[in-house]
RNA sequence: GCCGGAGUGGCGGAACUGGCAGACGCACCAGACUCAAAAUCUGGCGGGGCUAAUUACCCCGUGCGGGUUCGAAUCCCGCCUCCGGCACCA
């Protein structure tokens, strides 16, 4: 061993010791308190880059002070592989997924490993493992048997070069993110988990999450949209059929002048067949359907429409009101159809501006006249009802009340909720997926394959690069099969499953990953969920995070799991950008660990990531500051090597009783820090916890200068604040901690150690500095004894030369005193 | 438009429930060591004024404008800028 800091040896052989123990590996067990710390698992892309090092750092050493700290700690880690990114990559380079995801996790496994993170890995989970993918398939089965999963048309983004649904993720300013097809909002039939079955539980619950970024559930409380209104039915002249509304406005019912039904909607047609508006009207829906996704984009598409030629019959007055299909409405909010009312609403407004449609005010700010004909913009805010029948002449709100109960009294509608959040549709026309466990047979129509004959296999012999249809459909093989119930003749379902179904459970599959009887065990899961810490990116606030709360719920209620929250607190970390940009792979601006390892070690990237800034903000990569990291890593090393001989392990009994000025002065520093890093460690607040370490680094180098080598205590005081130092560092740079560790004759590994101790009364400071100001400006300031009483502290600080050009022929009026902090004299 | 978040030195960022703004680090400057450089160590480092210069001292300063308070980066009101999310939600 030379007395360089070798970080390529040393980090190699801490890692082969931790290895060789076994030292991540956690079972359960009843003396400590569990913690399940969870990170995001990645999608397996080959390589990981600094801002994605940052993330797992953070969890690692929180992890790793979590175990010091006397925690029984699961800190797992696995591959999102299956799924269209994977797919997409394989194709890219020419490999077979299977031999692209293995090449991948092997690479990125090194990578973790190299980096000193501490996980379990016999708890490995891979989604693109049958083992676990069956399981998922099992977990569709079980939502098919309770209606939740369900097949049928849904409005999707299609991309026809791909011939597959696109998630909304994949669409890039209204085109395929892979081949630039303008992308058709169109209706398919898909296979559907039914969430919106869930809406109600997941908004109410949001109440649970106390321990979530605010933001997070400020993003699922609107994205679930709960709003309450009314709907009902009008009757359509000359036709059967009746078409239902929704509006939170019923108030305004008599100020409708006409209806109006998305392009989408299937009565267009039913209402225009065979008359003479139909050319039209059929070439309004299709150019409106075509545009739609493209405008969405863009701020304020201009409302278009054309007239159905139909009538509605008003609900309340009778009257005829035509109805129209208009860009405005979309089909997958509310019923897809709405009373226009332009009076009050002023999307309604300018579309009857522009086709002449009449304005009928029904509701009357204070001591104000609207004029239909003359308003410039609708009248959004409450009034008095006016032209409202019976109910003219009453505040707005409380005629609301009224019309929605004389509606309902006459069985015309009924108040009811909407939401915005859709049900998820989980079908991909892709290959690198989860088969949907299910078998079409001309007899017994959709049958569930039986759960004992899961997985249903991937097969691996299929041609995924076509395009076209779902690559499954072309394999004889898999796709004949026989009917499950009848015997007969069957063809597999040819679709896969969409990537945030694998997702949305396998923070439950780590506590038992190898169960082959169930998908998970559950005195495992009893044991370690919720997941006392979740730590991702924000992007996945209204994805991820909502099909995993959705699926933990399904299971609550089914009676598989005890717990309606899989995840009690939730950490948000910030991205890393360089250049301007968030470095990714695809912007050539990444910094990967490899390069930071061969030339400052892996905890050097461990110590900067950590230290850049606060870990739920975003930040930007700097060169100039890893170097900083490394030569305080050489101080610490420095400090710890040069005084070896000034090293005792067995300090304790040698601590002096009393100590000299310097020596208490530095046992403050050493239990001040070990407070405060504790304190900021618990709050993962790293960057400021680095910050109090170098302090006292800082310090212990300067006492470690001024100290007499042949003073037991002084020396005993350097032992403890080392001590501290390099325990406190452990879970940050574990590798050159346990390397100094074991130098200085302590038993490694500090993973195993207990954290240590700070000590209220060392770390209590014995004398403070009173600040003495006079109208509030700082002017002197005195030092006295911790304990001084502010009364005692007055008549000195009174006494200050410095003071006396402010207080000099003056009154002072006020004295304001702040214990152990200021004095300030208010004169006149 | 609505909902979040953020604006502090040249830079990243500190500042507990209102109490010395700028911790810690980077960059930079000066000095020591060196033939020299690198590394390392020591000191300095918001702006302005006063001073021959130093010490001391004074004023200003946390996006902008007001306010509350003995005292505001922190609280309140009104704006501006940037970032993120949602967006014809009936």
């Amino acid at each position: 061993m030379s007395d360089s800091y070798d970080f390529k040896s040393i980090e190699r052989k801490w890692q082969d010791y931790w290895s060789e123990r076994n030292l991540f590996h956690v079972e359960r067990r009843e003396d400590k308190p569990k913690f399940y710390y969870l990170d995001m698992y990645p999608y397996p892309s080959g390589e990981l880059h600094m801002g994605h090092v940052r993330n797992y750092i953070i969890g690692d050493a929180f992890a790793r002070f979590k175990t010091m700290h006397g925690f029984n700690v699961l800190h797992p880690m696995g591959w999102d592989s299956l799924g269209l990114p994977t797919e997409n990559a394989a194709i890219k380079f020419d490999v077979h997924p299977i031999e692209w995801t293995a090449r991948c996790v092997r690479n990125m496994k090194q990578q973790f490993d190299r980096l000193g993170i501490s996980y379990d890995w016999s708890r490995e989970v891979d989604t693109s493992d049958p083992e676990y993918y069956g399981w998922t398939q099992w977990l569709f089965l079980q939502l098919f048997k309770n209606g939740l999963a369900y097949r049928g048309p849904g409005m999707v983004n299609w991309c026809s070069q791909c011939a597959t649904v696109l998630a909304n993720e994949q669409v890039v300013n209204g085109c395929c993110e892979r081949c630039d097809t303008v992308v058709e909002r169109t209706t398919r039939e898909q296979w559907f988990f039914r969430i919106t079955e869930y809406a109600e539980k997941l908004l109410e619950d949001l109440e649970l999450l106390d321990r979530w970024p605010e933001r997070v559930v400020k993003m699922q409380e609107h994205w679930i949209g709960k709003s309450r209104g009314f709907s009902f039915s009008v009757d359509i002249e000359g036709y059967d059929e009746q078409m239902e509304v929704f509006t939170t406005r019923i108030d305004t019912v008599y100020g409708v002048t006409f209806m109006v039904l998305a392009p989408e909607h299937p009565l267009v047609r039913t209402l225009t067949e065979g008359t003479e508006r139909e050319e039209e009207v059929r070439d309004y829906t299709r150019a409106a359907m075509a545009q739609s996704f493209i405008d969405r984009t863009s701020d304020d598409t201009e409302k278009t429409g054309v007239f159905t030629g139909a009538y509605a019959t008003h609900p309340m007055t009778g009257e005829r009101v035509p109805i129209w299909v208009a860009n405005y409405v979309m089909m997958d909010y509310g019923t897809g159809a709405i009373m226009a009312v332009p009076a009050h609403d002023q999307r309604d407004f300018d579309f009857a501006r522009k086709y002449d449609i009449p304005v009928v005010p029904v509701i009357t700010p204070e001591g104000e006249e609207l004029d239909g004909e003359m308003m410039t913009e609708a009248y959004v805010e409450d009034g008095m009802q006016i032209n409202s029948g019976e109910f003219s002449g009453q505040p707005n709100r409380e005629a609301l009340e009224q019309i929605a109960d004389t509606l309902e009294e006459c069985g015309i509608g009924h108040r009811d909720v909407s939401y915005r959040l859709r049900d998820w549709c989980i079908s991909r026309q892709r290959y690198w997926g989860a088969p949907i466990p299910v078998i079409y047979c001309d007899n017994c129509g959709t049958v569930p394959v039986p759960e004992e004959d899961l997985p249903v296999q991937l097969p691996e012999d299929v041609e995924f690069r076509v395009t076209g249809s779902s690559p499954l459909s072309q394999n004889e093989e898999f796709m004949n099969v026989q009917c499950p119930r009848c015997g007969g003749q069957g063809r597999r379902e040819a679709d896969t499953m969409d990537t945030f179904v694998y997702s949305a459970w396998y923070y439950l599959r780590y506590p038992s990953p190898h169960e082959d009887e169930a998908p998970f065990n559950r005195e495992d899961v009893d044991y370690w969920l919720p997941v006392d810490q979740y730590v991702g990116g924000i992007e996945h606030a209204t994805g991820h995070l909502m099909y995993s709360r959705f699926i933990t719920k399904v299971l609550h209620d089914l009676g598989w799991v005890g717990f309606r929250e899989p995840f009690a607190s939730l950490f948000t970390q910030g991205m890393v950008y360089k250049d301007g940009a968030k470095m990714s792979k695809s912007r050539g601006n990444v910094v990967t660990p490899d390069e930071i390892n061969d030339r400052y070690g892996a905890d050097t990237g461990r110590l900067f990531s950590l230290f850049v800034g606060p870990p739920d903000q975003d930040t930007e990569w700097n060169d100039e500051g890893v170097v900083g990291s490394h030569r305080f890593l050489w101080r610490v090393w420095r400090l710890a090597t040069e005084n070896l001989e000034h090293y005792e392990s067995d300090y304790a009994a040698a601590l002096p009783e009393e100590g000299t000025q310097s020596q208490r002065a530095m046992r403050r520093k050493t239990h001040q820090t070990a407070m405060k890093v504790t304190d900021d460690l618990e709050g993962m607040r790293f960057n400021t916890a680095v910050a109090a370490i170098m302090e006292l680094s800082n310090d212990l180098g300067d006492f470690a200068g001024a100290m007499a080598a042949d003073d037991t205590a002084d020396r005993a005081v350097f032992s403890e604040g080392l001590t501290y130092l390099i325990a406190l560092l452990s879970p940050i740079t574990p590798h050159i901690c346990d390397e100094l560790w074991a130098r200085m004759g302590r038993e490694p590994s500090l993973f195993e150690c207990e954290w240590p101790p700070a000590q209220d009364e060392l770390a209590r400071e014995e004398a403070v500095t009173i600040v003495v100001q006079v109208n509030g400006k700082v002017r002197d300031n005195v030092e006295v004894a911790a304990d001084t009483e502010m009364d005692a502290v007055v008549p000195i600080a009174l006494a200050s030369e410095r003071l006396a050009k402010y207080i000099e022929g003056k009154d002072v009026v006020k004295t304001i005193t702040v214990p152990g902090k200021l004095i300030n004299f208010v004169v006149k």
